[in-house]
DNA sequence: TTAATAGCCCTG
DNA sequence: AGGGCTATTAAC
């Protein structure tokens, strides 16, 4: 009889101690607990002789998943560390990560797969015994000789009218039916998918390789277009030559993991990959994890939360856009899936490769200052394609008429002429960002949000962007009367209406995520945009990640003067960020593109910077500041953040809680409580408290000691509240 | 988090 | 006393 302590998925910085009558079960496997009234789903942690808790409440396991691949320790390590960083509970943080159908108890099975092989009598008896004339009956022979197991697919590409002869070969007693135990993977075959490297790419590659397999951070840093792909394929192809090794490659998004994908694997045509992201149905995610877990799977590519798939022997992981936002999870354990992943690599001793074009000012600064080493892809991949000329337009000279400047109208009705494309961004979907008044300038407000109800013509509809809420537009105003509501600004919807007056030649298409909802749009979207049957995009972020339109030759912005003076001060890097993205959409292929901007601030050193296609000198500049203000990256913060319906109880225990962090704060700049940007949201009072402090070291043990005193303030109950470290949004 | 129960006000 | 509500507490 020994102790058993088991991790459950409660809000309980703690873990649950049970009896185990020789069960045998490891740590790592999942069990089957009562827990108060219920039984929950909990993975052993430890066993152990005794137990603090009175024997008399010690109750024993109702089940244990001996037969299943427990988790293996590094994964459990390394959970455990973000549990600590991120201040989570450590059960919640655990079950967290597991597919939906092992946090509720499904088994940890594996579709069967089913393969032919030959008998041993066909074995024996050799091919002669097959009949000469059975022409087909022998190709199927000889294609079993040399793979001790064929799939159902695998026998269609090599014959696709297969079945009948292989069922008399099965009657004859030479072919048997079988479940397939073994992976199947063939050796990384050279394939016609791979590409010469030009000779930045092979030194950014064989910089990587000599440095050896041990832990290193190395960032990326290659323009759009410069074939960072291509990099992370070929070291691919070098470190999964060693049989069994396995590679972690995380995307920002889903909606340009399809082609991804389909690169991958036409590259990599032996090996098992698999995809893990949210829009999987609950089979397929667990299938993905289980084949991650046992070895199977040699590449895995996931969206954040794939960080965490255990991997039996992994040789590298990649992260893509290292700088995106959607890397950061904004609920729940706030982890930075980049960092985490710069974590894992430590603990596995394996290299961690960043890229991007764009990188993050906390990665660039690591990398200046020799933590991170820095490779660097200046050409675009194909040589003829030349980087897009980005320009302004001063809309205080040029004034924009609806939306759109002269100019940039005529510079899409000559790429029209030209039979080439044109995209138009803009950050806003909706008809109008504002519903105004023209006689008293009432404007339509979210009852639930500290927001503007945006316009959606179409549906005749106002709708918050923020929690979703719904209405009709009213046909006078509320607050006079007067029947007279002018939409203001401009949305997507409005600049498709306005384009397709002004240049009514034109095929336009608008793309964000009230026309993208449809299961396959953003695909049928692509094909449209490739077969030349659009002239014009109009779109919003959508638009500006991983597509290749090579036909797209301009690219309009109309925007993005409210970015430049925002109170978050990682506005302006992610406002460069985007637009070198949306930017690298211009001129993919042989055709140069241009880039031009309307802004009531072209002198703006942003678009200088931009101008110049140079992110070095821009990202330094920006850092200059940083340090200058004691910000991130020079300082390290973490974020309290507490809401409830009323303002009263979230006022009680932020007070509280400054407080408590006053009385030990000698080595962290605790700030009194305020409202972030979004005070109201979706029906919620918010406030936040920051902590800034100049060690990661000094925040960490803060936090350790702060935290747990704020689980157990009594007005903690009465408001939701979480930690946030290294918050990324205030 | 969930779920039971302790505490409280109210009606009858 | 008991219904209906909220606050508190325990979960191994």
């Amino acid at each position: 009889m020994t102790i058993l302590r088991v991790a459950l998925d409660v809000p309980l910085a703690r873990l649950f101690d049970y009896l185990d009558t020789g069960s045998g079960v490891q740590p790592g496997q999942r069990v089957l607990v009562p827990f108060g009234r219920r039984q929950m789903i909990g993975i052993v942690m430890g066993r152990h002789a005794s137990s603090d808790m009175p024997d008399a409440k010690l109750k024993p396991i109702d089940r244990a998943f001996v037969d299943e691949n427990p988790l293996p320790a590094p994964t459990l390590k390394l959970l455990k560390f973000c549990s600590d960083y991120y201040h989570y509970p450590f059960g919640q943080t655990l079950l967290g990560v597991l597919p939906p159908r092992l946090r509720e108890g499904e088994p940890a099975a594996l579709p069967v797969n089913m393969g032919f092989r030959l008998t041993p009598l066909a074995m024996t008896e050799g091919i002669e015994s097959v009949p000469k004339r059975a022409a087909l009956q022998r190709t199927l022979f000889e294609a079993l000789q040399q793979s001790p197991i064929l799939t159902q697919a695998m026998l269609t590409r090599i014959t696709p009218g297969w079945r009948p002869a292989l069922k008399q070969m099965i009657a004859k007693g030479w072919v048997e039916h079988v479940a397939i135990t073994a992976p199947l993977s063939s050796p990384i075959a050279p394939s016609p998918a791979t590409q010469m490297l030009n000779s930045e790419q092979q030194q950014a590659l064989q910089n990587m390789l000599d440095a050896g397999p041990d832990f290193n951070v190395w960032l990326l840093y290659g323009i759009t277009g410069s074939g960072k792909t291509e990099v992370y394929m070929h070291l691919l192809e070098a470190m999964l030559q060693t049989p069994e090794r396995q590679a972690l490659v995380l995307v920002p998004e889903i909606n340009l993991t399809p082609q991804l994908e389909s690169r991958f694997r036409a590259r990599f045509p032996g090996l098992s990959i698999v995809m893990l992201h949210s829009q999987m149905n609950e089979s397929e995610r667990l299938h993905g994890w289980l084949r991650a877990q046992n070895g199977e799977a040699r590449i895995v590519i996931g969206t954040r939360l794939s960080v965490f798939t255990p991997l039996k022997n992994p040789a590298v992981i990649i992260v893509d856009e290292e700088h995106d936002s959607s890397y950061k999870q904004q609920d729940g354990m706030r982890y930075s899936a980049r960092d985490v992943a710069i974590m894992r690599s430590k603990m596995a001793n394996i290299p961690v490769l960043l890229g991007s074009a764009t990188p993050s000012l906390e990665s660039w600064h690591n990398a200046q200052e020799g933590r991170y080493r820095l490779l660097t892809l200046s050409q675009r991949a194909v040589s003829s394609a030349a980087l897009p000329d980005i320009h302004t337009i001063d809309t205080r000279i040029v004034r924009p008429e609806d939306g759109v400047s002269d100019v940039l109208l005529k510079s899409m009705e000559s790429r029209l002429e030209r039979g080439e494309q044109s995209l138009l961004f803009i950050n806003r979907r909706g008809y109008s960002p504002v519903l105004l008044c023209s006689a008293c300038a009432w404007v339509a407000p979210c009852t639930r949000c500290s927001a503007r109800l945006v316009v959606h013509l179409r549906q005749r509809r106002l709708r918050c962007h923020h929690c979703g809420h719904e209405q009709r537009i009213p046909p006078q105003c509320p607050s006079c009367g007067n029947p007279d509501l002018h939409p203001t600004g401009h949305g997507t919807q409005r600049l498709e209406e306005v384009l397709a007056q002004r240049l009514p030649n034109a095929r336009i298409l608008r793309v964000d995520r009230d026309s993208m909802r449809r299961k396959h749009a953003i695909k049928e979207m692509t094909a449209q945009v490739h077969a030349n049957e659009v002239d014009i995009l109009v779109g919003t972020q959508m638009l500006a990640k991983g597509h290749d339109f090579p036909n797209l030759t301009l690219v309009g912005v109309i925007d993005t003067d409210s970015a430049l003076f925002s109170p978050d001060f990682r506005a302006a890097e992610r406002l460069f960020a985007q637009l070198m993205q949306v930017a690298g959409r211009a001129g993919r292929a042989e055709k140069p593109g241009v880039v031009l901007i309307q802004t009531n601030f072209p002198d703006h050193p942003l678009f200088h910077a931009l101008h110049r296609h140079d992110f070095a000198e821009f990202a330094n500049s920006l850092l200059d500041e940083r340090r200058m203000a004691h910000f991130p990256p020079y300082c390290h913060e973490a974020l309290l953040r507490a809401e409830a319906t009323d303002y009263a109880p979230v006022r009680a225990f932020m007070g509280k809680a400054q407080g408590l962090a006053r009385d030990f704060s000698q080595h962290v700049t605790v700030y009194d409580p305020v409202r972030p940007q979004m005070e109201r949201l979706k029906g919620m009072e918010r406030e936040q408290v920051l902590i800034q402090a100049d060690t990661r070291k000094s925040l960490q043990q803060f936090l350790q000691a702060w935290v747990p005193l704020l689980r157990d303030l009594p007005q903690a109950n009465k408001v939701r509240w979480s930690i946030d470290v290294d918050p990324s949004e205030y």
